[in-house]
DNA sequence: TGTACATCAGTGAACGCGCGTTCACTGATGTAC
DNA sequence: TGTACATCAGTGAACGCGCGTTCACTGATGTAC
């Protein structure tokens, strides 16, 4: 790569982290203003011009990202679990990593998953449905295995993700105490669907044996 | 009340009524200004003070409606379950009728809940507080009508809040179509958790008793 | 390798705009006698 | 009931501010020959 390209893609660069830096509990992107990120990445305002159209372009980017460190992360869990088995366990504790090593990438996600730019939501809402799709193809491989195919997996992957972006959510607010006793929940939250899942699924099959 | 104070009232239901009006899918709480709202409620932006002493102090006013809406709306349902039973089904659909009857209310919920100021998410999560300790007492008596109590009442209930409002949020973009469906997932959803929650509980039973 | 030209990331001045807030005011409503 | 004074919701002019965006520019880097 050539010297000015590299130079762009520092500054660009830069100016995502200024951004990132500003997004805390008490600053929604909404709030950011160009000329702040600018000065905070330490360009004139003008200079923001040279790397994206608009603001609203730069938040798209960083939604983006948020959603490849979430599916780089996903695919650390299933590795792990392949190995050590404990699912729901290792799951937990690798989302809650993650959530606690970009905080402000993952209230980037929370708030403009409900946010006020249709874009901003719609870029999300693929992202977090990618996430449900591999949860879902996962669950019914596993239930394939146990031989008890569960119910309807993408209808328990999206329940789970509920509890899990919900909880996590929570999390941001919490302290760590809080926090461990918050992962506790979230596991015996998610175990209860994964038991009621297969439960309502024997019934289901129990009546059709019955109709025959 | 004398003419004078009624005026007063009339002028500040009229406030919070235009700020309502303008919280649309592509409008936030913090995109408002005050100019816009005392515009909008046919007073002068310098009137604004007489009723509030900055625009947050109107948006907690807003939460509290919502949440004694909400309220409301639960003693609704709980008087319906009690006479034709469902509670599931009940419960499900008074909370989408909910919904639908107070799009922006319950969006200025889902989003200040993770949003910038840490009064409006203290007090919106006192009014989820308040809604998940009446269903975990609901629960909890009605387990013990079934002689069978729910493991841990609380937690079942968090699950059940989080599905609903998860899920809720989802219906906020949704076709009157896709809002069927939608909720009958969420049924789905719920009784999964209150089965799984169920056998656990069971399974623990049977743990202690060979305990002894 | 050297030269002449093209590209383009970053600049600084300037613009018009809507904002929140202050201030001294008006005049209708309320109250004391 | 009438009068004199107090209250206070609503007003309009004025302020200073940070904003997004435009523009013509600079000068280092890249390219063609």
């Amino acid at each position: 790569m050539s010297t000015r390209a590299e130079q762009k893609q520092k500054t660009r660069r830069a100016l995502m982290d200024a951004a990132l830096q500003q997004l805390s509990a008490d600053r929604g992107f909404a709030s950011l203003s160009l000329r702040e990120v600018a000065r905070e990445a330490g360009i004139a305002p003008t200079s923001f011009y040279r790397h994206f159209n608009e603001l609203d372009e730069l938040g798209l980017a960083l939604v983006d990202e948020a959603g490849v460190t979430l599916r780089q992360l996903m695919r650390q869990a299933r590795k792990r679990i392949q190995k050590h088995g404990s699912a729901v366990n290792t799951s937990v504790e690798t989302f809650m990593e993650y959530l606690t090593n970009n905080e402000n990438l993952f209230r980037l996600l929370l708030r403009e998953k409900t946010g006020v730019s249709k874009q901003f939501r719609t870029a999300i809402h693929a992202e977090i449905d990618h996430f449900v799709s591999e949860l879902a193809e996962d669950l019914a491989k596993f239930a394939e295995d146990k031989k008890s195919p569960v119910l309807d997996a993408r209808l328990v992957a999206e329940a789970m993700v509920s509890i899990v972006f919900n909880q996590g959510a929570e999390a941001l607010d919490c302290t760590t105490k809080e926090k461990l006793r918050l992962k506790e929940n979230m596991k015996l939250q998610l175990r209860m669907i994964l038991l009621g899942a297969e439960v309502m699924h024997n019934q289901a099959l129990r009546e059709t044996t019955t109709a025959i």
